[in-house]
DNA sequence: TTGTAAGCGTTATCAC
DNA sequence: GTGATAACGCTTACAA
């Protein structure tokens, strides 16, 4: 590895004082240090353009700097978007932006938490939803607890099974206000096409829904529960089965805006036409709703923004003492052309 | 700070032995190490849930296990399927990928180096293309041959101006490969919506299908050249200007697909039929290109492949001896339904 | 087969 | 105002 790293020595020498003064002036210390020596020293900076070594200021203060995010799907815009956000504010601040992708699966999940222990992260967001399985919580619940203990930062973004701050996104909620405003409308048969398997998330959004529908006396029947993953691809498959009940359904609602573009571009390339043969809604408000054909009727959840409030958060809790409050977003029902009134 | 981080020196006390043995057993070193001690030291590890702190590991072998990955904009699905790619290669190998979403800002991507190098990062991809801007090419310049003295692995993706190991996508060609198609197909009318100023491969993708279309003895108008920047809004408004011209052209390419889908979307929008008043066509090939309205005829780029390639090449780079060669996509044209044959 | 000690680059403590 | 020294957790000669 024969290296030529230049080190806060070999400024020192250059600047003819001790390393310990490099330091205080990188440093901005408060230990005073003449304005005569603190130039040389930033001149010799500059001259052999040396950049402290965050390792092993990392070993000493015992600090990584890295904030780790662990996403389902860096391709789902969703995902994207608020990694864009957190990124956005912490970059600019030293921190590292450490993505791992999952695809939700309990292996990679296990993975990408072991792993930031052990470059011992600052801070850990969860940003999708929480695993249903057993191996999952019970593995997750003992690295947490370790992770706690280590003094980690902890932020789930939607509830886990394991004690940390969990922000809810109101997933439920969200859910629930979508089938007050089909009923509003007139639809009293309405179908789901639901997340992943597994996911936590998935569960909260289709009770969300059944509970609406109980609320004004309606069901939401199993049959009219289509399996789907969240993608695009998965909307289109769960078209498919669903043409076969056409007849008997008013409208469906996708788990996430993705199946919900995906359902309707497959019912228009069956000719089945939306809304006025089916309505159709999602979750999220994507940018690429808007462009749907119809324009996609969903729930806005301003992910972006959430990115930057959680990169917000984090860096106070990371710098300050003060416990700081995330604060989270509005949801609100963006009423496009997707659902006819009955 | 109060900090309990287990290390290897508590290892070392329950299994009765020396930090030495313990951390022979963690590496699997060659060196002789006994079945019992091994045992009883891989027992302490368990029982004490111990991982050796890489920030410690990393100091002493001057390794930061970190690869920077400095991607324009991960929400656009280009990055973001280059990103997961090279994060599915990588993280099932103890290295951590760090992401920096520039915007295309000179200052953000000079930053997004100066962080990276101050971490010692072990390896940086530069995803998006080179900014044609003299301050970005003065700095980066400097900063690259400190990098290299640092023995870091420098990979960009397209060229670069300065001295590192640039892959070739093939921008020129693809965009030749459009010009040559649609000449065949009896376009000569041919317009382009270009990719953000400033950036090298918008220069390369215009440069292609200028010099196929003056093979043919036809010529890309400036007039008809109209500003984008690789979004799909920026299709949508290129798409207002370009209409007032429909007449005098019968085909437009997209600098690459987001702007392609956007042009698409507002023609449209606008009551110009596509392909029968206009046709359009795109570079990337992105999930999305096949859910448009008409089927988007495009050049495919594999940049997921790409991105596991690339992560293949970095690991082979950083734990091989041997030059490793990094595998080049093909690209290919993907006819759909976008353009009409005169 | 095991262990001791030095050192990676930085900073906090203490002395001068 | 300045600087020697020890320490952060780990690995690696070198000894035993």
């Amino acid at each position: 590895m024969a290296n030529k790293e230049i080190t806060i020595k070999d400024v020192a020498r250059l600047a003819e004082c001790s390393p310990t003064t490099v330091s205080r002036v990188i440093n901005n210390s408060d230990h005073p240090v003449s304005q005569d020596t603190a130039e040389k020293v930033e001149a010799a900076i500059k001259k052999l353009n040396f950049s402290p070594n965050r390792i092993a200021q990392g070993l000493k203060s015992d600090k990584s700097n890295i904030i780790g995010v662990i996403v389902h799907d860096i391709c789902d815009s969703y995902f994207a978007q608020m990694v864009k956000g957190i990124e956005e504010f912490i970059s600019g601040h030293d921190y590292i932006v450490n993505i791992y992708n999952t695809s939700r699966s309990v292996e990679k999940e296990l993975h990408a938490v072991s792993m930031l222990k052990a470059n011992r992260a600052d801070a850990i967001v969860f940003a999708g939803g929480a695993l249903m399985d057993r191996e999952y919580e019970q593995k997750m619940y003992s690295m947490v607890e370790q992770l706690k203990a280590q003094n980690t930062v902890l932020l789930g973004v939607t509830p886990h099974p394991f004690e940390i701050n969990n922000i809810s996104l109101g997933n439920k909620k969200a859910a629930a206000m979508i089938g007050d405003y089909l009923v509003k409308n007139g639809h009293k048969k309405i179908a789901f096409v639901d997340g992943p398997e597994k996911l936590y998330t998935s569960y909260l959004r289709r009770e969300g829904l059944k509970e609406s529908l109980v609320k004004h006396n309606f069901k939401l029947e199993d049959d009219f529960i289509f399996a789907g993953d969240f993608s695009f691809e998965g909307g289109r498959k769960a078209a498919l089965k669903l043409i076969k009940k056409v007849d008997q359904i008013t409208a469906v609602v996708g788990a996430n805006d993705a199946t919900a573009l995906g359902l309707i571009w497959e019912l228009n390339n069956q000719g089945i036409k939306v809304p006025a043969d089916i309505s159709v809604v999602g979750i999220d408000d994507l940018p690429e709703a808007k462009y749907s054909y119809p324009p996609l009727t969903t729930i806005s959840l301003p992910i972006y923004q959430l990115g930057t409030n959680i990169g917000k958060y984090l860096l106070e809790s990371l710098t300050t003492d003060h416990n700081s409050e995330l604060e989270n977003i509005n949801m609100k029902l963006i009423e496009r052309k997707s659902v006819k009134k009955i």
